[in-house]
DNA sequence: CTTGACCTTCCCATGATGGGAAGCCCTATC
DNA sequence: GATAGGGCTTCCCATCATGGGAAGGTCAAG
Protein backbone atom coordinates (compact mmCIF):
# COMPACT_ATOMS: atom_id res chain seq x y z
CA UNK A 1 0.00 0.00 0.00
CA UNK A 2 1.50 3.35 -0.88
CA UNK A 3 1.36 6.19 1.40
CA UNK A 4 -1.79 7.78 -0.30
CA UNK A 5 -3.50 4.31 0.29
CA UNK A 6 -2.27 4.76 4.09
CA UNK A 7 -3.48 8.16 3.94
CA UNK A 8 -6.93 7.73 3.00
CA UNK A 9 -7.58 4.65 5.13
CA UNK A 10 -6.34 5.97 8.01
CA UNK A 11 -7.55 9.39 7.76
CA UNK A 12 -4.12 10.68 8.53
CA UNK A 13 -2.52 12.66 5.41
CA UNK A 14 0.79 11.59 3.96
CA UNK A 15 2.15 14.74 5.13
CA UNK A 16 1.63 13.90 8.63
CA UNK A 17 2.60 9.84 8.00
CA UNK A 18 6.05 11.49 6.76
CA UNK A 19 6.38 13.63 9.29
CA UNK A 20 5.47 10.79 12.56
CA UNK A 21 7.71 9.04 11.37
CA UNK A 22 10.69 11.58 10.91
CA UNK A 23 10.24 12.18 14.47
CA UNK A 24 10.32 8.50 15.47
CA UNK A 25 5.90 7.98 16.49
CA UNK A 26 6.21 5.60 14.16
CA UNK A 27 8.74 3.30 12.79
CA UNK A 28 10.42 3.68 9.28
CA UNK A 29 8.63 2.46 6.80
CA UNK A 30 9.17 -0.42 3.70
CA UNK A 31 10.28 0.92 0.83
CA UNK A 32 9.75 -0.47 -3.12
CA UNK A 33 13.35 -0.48 -4.99
CA UNK A 34 11.71 2.90 -6.46
CA UNK A 35 12.27 4.19 -2.87
CA UNK A 36 8.42 4.30 -2.94
CA UNK A 37 7.07 3.82 0.89
CA UNK A 38 5.27 0.92 1.42
CA UNK A 39 2.15 0.18 4.65
CA UNK A 40 0.92 -3.08 5.50
CA UNK A 41 -2.48 -2.84 7.06
CA UNK A 42 -1.03 -3.52 10.32
CA UNK A 43 0.95 0.19 10.15
CA UNK A 44 -2.34 1.54 8.75
CA UNK A 45 -3.97 0.44 12.29
CA UNK A 46 -1.20 2.05 14.33
CA UNK A 47 -2.35 5.60 11.80
CA UNK A 48 -5.63 4.83 12.66
CA UNK A 49 -4.93 4.79 16.32
CA UNK A 50 -2.32 7.72 16.38
CA UNK A 51 -5.60 9.26 14.19
CA UNK A 52 -8.12 8.83 17.32
CA UNK A 53 -5.87 9.66 19.90
CA UNK A 54 -5.22 13.30 17.93
CA UNK A 55 -8.95 13.15 18.49
CA UNK A 56 -8.95 12.76 21.79
CA UNK A 57 -6.88 16.09 22.31
CA UNK A 58 -3.35 14.04 23.09
CA UNK A 59 0.02 15.53 21.92
CA UNK A 60 1.89 13.51 19.92
CA UNK A 61 4.15 12.76 23.08
CA UNK A 62 1.09 11.38 25.16
CA UNK A 63 0.45 9.32 22.17
CA UNK A 64 4.00 8.19 21.87
CA UNK A 65 3.41 6.42 25.64
CA UNK A 66 -0.31 5.41 24.72
CA UNK A 67 1.26 3.42 21.97
CA UNK A 68 4.12 2.21 23.64
CA UNK A 69 1.63 0.46 26.48
CA UNK A 70 -0.45 -0.37 23.24
CA UNK A 71 2.13 -2.43 22.07
CA UNK A 72 3.06 -3.94 25.87
CA UNK A 73 1.72 -7.34 26.31
CA UNK A 74 2.40 -6.76 30.44
CA UNK A 75 1.01 -3.04 30.41
CA UNK A 76 -0.85 -2.65 33.37
CA UNK A 77 -4.73 -0.99 32.64
CA UNK A 78 -3.98 1.85 35.72
CA UNK A 79 -1.29 3.34 33.36
CA UNK A 80 -3.08 3.94 30.75
CA UNK A 81 -5.93 5.30 32.59
CA UNK A 82 -3.84 7.55 34.52
CA UNK A 83 -2.74 8.96 31.46
CA UNK A 84 -6.43 9.69 30.33
CA UNK A 85 -7.09 11.67 33.35
CA UNK A 86 -3.73 13.77 32.97
CA UNK A 87 -5.72 14.33 29.75
CA UNK A 88 -8.92 15.06 31.63
CA UNK A 89 -7.48 17.36 33.42
CA UNK A 90 -5.52 19.74 31.19
CA UNK A 91 -8.48 20.14 28.99
CA UNK A 92 -10.52 21.03 31.54
CA UNK A 93 -8.11 23.62 33.17
CA UNK A 94 -8.34 24.68 29.62
CA UNK A 95 -12.34 24.74 29.14
CA UNK A 96 -12.44 26.42 31.90
CA UNK A 97 -9.94 29.03 31.35
CA UNK A 98 -12.00 29.38 27.83
CA UNK A 99 -15.34 29.74 29.73
CA UNK A 100 -13.95 32.82 32.15
CA UNK A 101 -12.95 34.49 28.99
CA UNK A 102 -16.30 33.89 27.26
CA UNK A 103 -18.06 34.73 30.50
CA UNK A 104 -16.27 37.99 30.62
CA UNK A 105 -16.82 38.83 26.99
CA UNK A 106 -20.23 37.69 27.34
CA UNK A 107 -20.90 40.13 30.16
CA UNK A 108 -19.33 43.10 28.27
CA UNK A 109 -21.04 42.14 24.72
CA UNK A 110 -24.65 42.26 27.13
CA UNK A 111 -23.57 45.77 28.24
CA UNK A 112 -23.06 47.22 24.97
CA UNK A 113 -25.91 49.02 22.82
CA UNK A 114 -24.38 47.81 19.88
CA UNK A 115 -26.16 50.86 18.51
CA UNK A 116 -24.53 53.77 15.93
CA UNK A 117 -22.97 55.51 18.89
CA UNK A 118 -19.45 55.28 19.97
CA UNK A 119 -19.91 54.61 23.26
CA UNK A 120 -18.90 51.39 24.18
CA UNK A 121 -17.96 49.15 27.39
CA UNK A 122 -16.14 46.77 25.62
CA UNK A 123 -13.56 49.21 24.81
CA UNK A 124 -13.97 51.24 28.09
CA UNK A 125 -13.28 48.02 29.49
CA UNK A 126 -10.20 46.98 27.92
CA UNK A 127 -8.64 50.41 27.83
CA UNK A 128 -9.10 51.31 31.43
CA UNK A 129 -7.93 50.49 34.92
CA UNK A 130 -10.57 48.79 36.57
CA UNK A 131 -10.70 46.11 33.49
CA UNK A 132 -13.10 43.10 34.12
CA UNK A 133 -10.28 40.74 32.20
CA UNK A 134 -8.48 38.50 34.61
CA UNK A 135 -5.36 39.08 35.61
CA UNK A 136 -3.82 35.68 34.76
CA UNK A 137 -0.11 35.44 34.80
CA UNK A 138 1.37 33.32 32.38
CA UNK A 139 -1.42 30.51 32.63
CA UNK A 140 -2.07 28.47 29.76
CA UNK A 141 -1.97 24.73 30.42
CA UNK A 142 -0.15 23.68 27.11
CA UNK A 143 -2.60 22.53 24.95
CA UNK A 144 -3.81 23.18 21.61
CA UNK A 145 -4.80 21.45 18.40
CA UNK A 146 -3.14 23.28 15.60
CA UNK B 1 10.45 55.09 29.67
CA UNK B 2 12.65 51.65 28.39
CA UNK B 3 11.14 49.20 27.12
CA UNK B 4 12.06 46.89 30.32
CA UNK B 5 9.61 49.72 32.50
CA UNK B 6 6.65 49.77 29.73
CA UNK B 7 6.79 46.08 30.38
CA UNK B 8 6.73 45.83 33.82
CA UNK B 9 3.60 48.65 33.55
CA UNK B 10 1.94 47.35 31.09
CA UNK B 11 2.25 43.43 31.33
CA UNK B 12 3.71 42.78 28.10
CA UNK B 13 7.04 41.36 27.88
CA UNK B 14 9.58 43.37 25.95
CA UNK B 15 10.44 40.41 23.61
CA UNK B 16 6.92 40.32 22.83
CA UNK B 17 6.92 44.59 22.38
CA UNK B 18 9.58 44.08 20.25
CA UNK B 19 7.29 41.52 18.21
CA UNK B 20 4.11 43.77 18.26
CA UNK B 21 6.45 46.30 16.81
CA UNK B 22 7.86 43.99 14.28
CA UNK B 23 4.02 42.86 13.20
CA UNK B 24 2.98 46.24 12.45
CA UNK B 25 0.48 46.00 15.92
CA UNK B 26 1.91 49.02 17.37
CA UNK B 27 3.73 51.92 16.00
CA UNK B 28 7.60 52.19 15.68
CA UNK B 29 8.38 53.25 19.14
CA UNK B 30 10.74 56.32 19.79
CA UNK B 31 14.29 55.98 20.44
CA UNK B 32 17.51 57.62 22.36
CA UNK B 33 21.06 58.77 20.67
CA UNK B 34 22.26 54.99 21.91
CA UNK B 35 18.83 53.45 19.79
CA UNK B 36 17.14 52.29 23.08
CA UNK B 37 13.19 52.36 22.69
CA UNK B 38 11.19 54.97 24.82
CA UNK B 39 7.55 54.72 25.69
CA UNK B 40 5.28 57.17 27.12
CA UNK B 41 2.36 56.26 29.06
CA UNK B 42 0.03 56.79 26.21
CA UNK B 43 2.13 54.21 24.89
CA UNK B 44 2.14 52.02 28.00
CA UNK B 45 -1.64 52.05 27.78
CA UNK B 46 -2.12 50.78 24.02
CA UNK B 47 0.32 47.94 25.40
CA UNK B 48 -2.03 47.28 28.29
CA UNK B 49 -5.20 47.35 25.97
CA UNK B 50 -3.12 44.74 23.84
CA UNK B 51 -2.40 42.55 27.19
CA UNK B 52 -6.16 42.64 27.85
CA UNK B 53 -7.56 42.01 24.68
CA UNK B 54 -5.08 39.09 24.84
CA UNK B 55 -6.49 37.81 28.08
CA UNK B 56 -10.04 37.64 26.70
CA UNK B 57 -8.77 35.09 23.88
CA UNK B 58 -8.42 37.72 21.03
CA UNK B 59 -6.19 36.49 18.30
CA UNK B 60 -3.45 39.51 16.99
CA UNK B 61 -5.35 40.26 13.98
CA UNK B 62 -8.56 40.67 16.01
CA UNK B 63 -6.89 43.55 18.68
CA UNK B 64 -5.81 45.04 15.65
CA UNK B 65 -8.95 45.87 14.12
CA UNK B 66 -10.18 46.50 17.99
CA UNK B 67 -7.40 49.36 18.65
CA UNK B 68 -8.53 50.99 14.98
CA UNK B 69 -12.16 51.09 16.03
CA UNK B 70 -10.44 52.49 20.02
CA UNK B 71 -8.88 55.43 18.06
CA UNK B 72 -11.60 55.79 15.80
CA UNK B 73 -13.91 58.30 17.31
CA UNK B 74 -16.67 58.04 15.05
CA UNK B 75 -16.79 54.06 15.38
CA UNK B 76 -20.17 52.17 16.03
CA UNK B 77 -20.32 50.63 19.17
CA UNK B 78 -22.15 48.27 17.07
CA UNK B 79 -18.96 47.11 15.28
CA UNK B 80 -17.06 46.28 18.43
CA UNK B 81 -19.85 44.25 19.75
CA UNK B 82 -19.74 42.18 16.53
CA UNK B 83 -16.45 41.54 16.85
CA UNK B 84 -16.61 40.03 20.33
CA UNK B 85 -19.42 38.27 19.35
CA UNK B 86 -17.39 36.96 16.89
CA UNK B 87 -15.06 35.53 18.97
CA UNK B 88 -17.37 34.50 21.85
CA UNK B 89 -18.75 31.97 18.95
CA UNK B 90 -15.26 31.24 18.17
CA UNK B 91 -14.65 30.42 21.79
CA UNK B 92 -17.53 28.47 22.73
CA UNK B 93 -17.34 26.29 19.27
CA UNK B 94 -13.50 25.60 20.80
CA UNK B 95 -15.37 24.69 24.14
CA UNK B 96 -17.76 22.38 22.68
CA UNK B 97 -15.53 20.29 20.54
CA UNK B 98 -13.26 19.82 23.60
CA UNK B 99 -15.94 19.17 26.05
CA UNK B 100 -16.93 16.57 23.86
CA UNK B 101 -13.57 14.84 23.66
CA UNK B 102 -13.62 15.21 27.06
CA UNK B 103 -16.59 13.33 27.51
CA UNK B 104 -15.05 10.38 25.26
CA UNK B 105 -12.54 10.24 27.69
CA UNK B 106 -14.41 10.11 30.53
CA UNK B 107 -16.36 7.32 29.44
CA UNK B 108 -13.29 5.32 28.57
CA UNK B 109 -12.07 6.55 31.59
CA UNK B 110 -14.77 4.74 33.91
CA UNK B 111 -14.79 2.02 32.01
CA UNK B 112 -11.31 1.00 32.61
CA UNK B 113 -10.46 -0.75 35.68
CA UNK B 114 -7.36 0.94 36.29
CA UNK B 115 -5.29 -2.09 37.75
CA UNK B 116 -2.74 -4.46 37.28
CA UNK B 117 -4.29 -6.64 34.35
CA UNK B 118 -3.31 -5.05 30.96
CA UNK B 119 -7.25 -5.14 29.65
CA UNK B 120 -7.83 -1.67 28.88
CA UNK B 121 -11.26 -0.48 26.96
CA UNK B 122 -8.92 2.90 26.34
CA UNK B 123 -6.92 1.19 24.38
CA UNK B 124 -9.13 -1.06 22.93
CA UNK B 125 -11.08 2.24 21.82
CA UNK B 126 -8.10 3.48 19.81
CA UNK B 127 -7.35 0.45 18.15
CA UNK B 128 -10.85 -0.71 17.57
CA UNK B 129 -13.16 -0.56 14.60
CA UNK B 130 -15.73 1.01 16.61
CA UNK B 131 -14.62 3.69 18.07
CA UNK B 132 -16.53 6.83 20.10
CA UNK B 133 -14.29 8.89 19.13
CA UNK B 134 -16.12 11.85 16.88
CA UNK B 135 -15.28 11.02 13.18
CA UNK B 136 -14.38 14.86 13.27
CA UNK B 137 -12.75 16.04 9.73
CA UNK B 138 -10.04 18.81 9.38
CA UNK B 139 -12.38 20.61 11.97
CA UNK B 140 -10.97 22.73 15.13
CA UNK B 141 -11.91 26.56 14.46
CA UNK B 142 -9.00 28.53 14.52
CA UNK B 143 -8.04 29.50 17.85
CA UNK B 144 -5.47 29.01 20.57
CA UNK B 145 -3.09 30.71 22.77
CA UNK B 146 0.02 28.96 22.00
C1' DC C 1 5.51 6.91 -25.65
C1' DT C 2 2.95 10.35 -23.60
C1' DT C 3 0.07 12.04 -20.00
C1' DG C 4 -1.46 12.60 -15.56
C1' DA C 5 -1.51 11.10 -11.04
C1' DC C 6 1.35 9.76 -7.62
C1' DC C 7 5.62 9.61 -5.03
C1' DT C 8 10.19 11.60 -3.23
C1' DT C 9 12.93 15.31 -0.65
C1' DC C 10 13.59 19.97 0.75
C1' DC C 11 12.28 24.46 2.23
C1' DC C 12 8.94 27.70 4.05
C1' DA C 13 4.94 29.45 6.78
C1' DT C 14 1.82 29.47 10.46
C1' DG C 15 1.03 32.13 15.82
C1' DA C 16 2.61 33.73 19.95
C1' DT C 17 6.06 33.12 22.75
C1' DG C 18 10.52 32.30 24.90
C1' DG C 19 15.76 31.25 24.94
C1' DG C 20 20.13 32.66 24.09
C1' DA C 21 24.40 34.79 22.03
C1' DA C 22 27.18 38.75 20.77
C1' DG C 23 27.82 43.24 21.49
C1' DC C 24 26.74 48.08 22.95
C1' DC C 25 25.16 51.36 26.78
C1' DC C 26 24.30 53.28 31.30
C1' DT C 27 24.87 53.79 36.19
C1' DA C 28 26.75 52.96 40.61
C1' DT C 29 30.55 51.85 43.27
C1' DC C 30 35.39 51.90 44.39
C1' DG D 1 38.31 57.31 35.82
C1' DA D 2 37.87 52.32 35.63
C1' DT D 3 35.17 48.42 36.30
C1' DA D 4 31.11 45.51 37.16
C1' DG D 5 26.54 44.33 36.52
C1' DG D 6 22.40 44.91 34.49
C1' DG D 7 19.66 46.60 30.61
C1' DC D 8 19.31 47.33 25.85
C1' DT D 9 20.06 46.09 20.79
C1' DT D 10 19.72 42.69 16.81
C1' DC D 11 19.71 38.11 15.02
C1' DC D 12 18.83 33.30 15.04
C1' DC D 13 16.52 29.21 16.80
C1' DA D 14 12.76 26.36 18.91
C1' DT D 15 8.20 25.32 19.90
C1' DC D 16 3.72 22.15 17.92
C1' DA D 17 1.14 20.05 14.28
C1' DT D 18 0.00 21.08 10.02
C1' DG D 19 -0.14 22.45 5.22
C1' DG D 20 1.78 24.60 0.74
C1' DG D 21 4.66 24.27 -2.93
C1' DA D 22 8.70 23.39 -6.02
C1' DA D 23 11.73 20.25 -8.47
C1' DG D 24 12.21 15.94 -9.98
C1' DG D 25 11.52 10.71 -10.24
C1' DT D 26 7.87 6.75 -10.99
C1' DC D 27 4.02 4.23 -12.41
C1' DA D 28 -0.11 2.88 -14.95
C1' DA D 29 -3.46 3.64 -18.47
C1' DG D 30 -4.35 4.97 -22.94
Amino acid sequence: MNIGEAAKASGVSAKMIRYYEQTGLIALAGRTAAGYRTYSSTEVQVLRFIRRARDLGFAVDRIADLLALWRDPSRQSADVKRLAQTQIEAMQRRIRDMQDMVATLEHLAHCCNGDFRPDCPILADLEGETSMVAQTGPNSVGFGRH
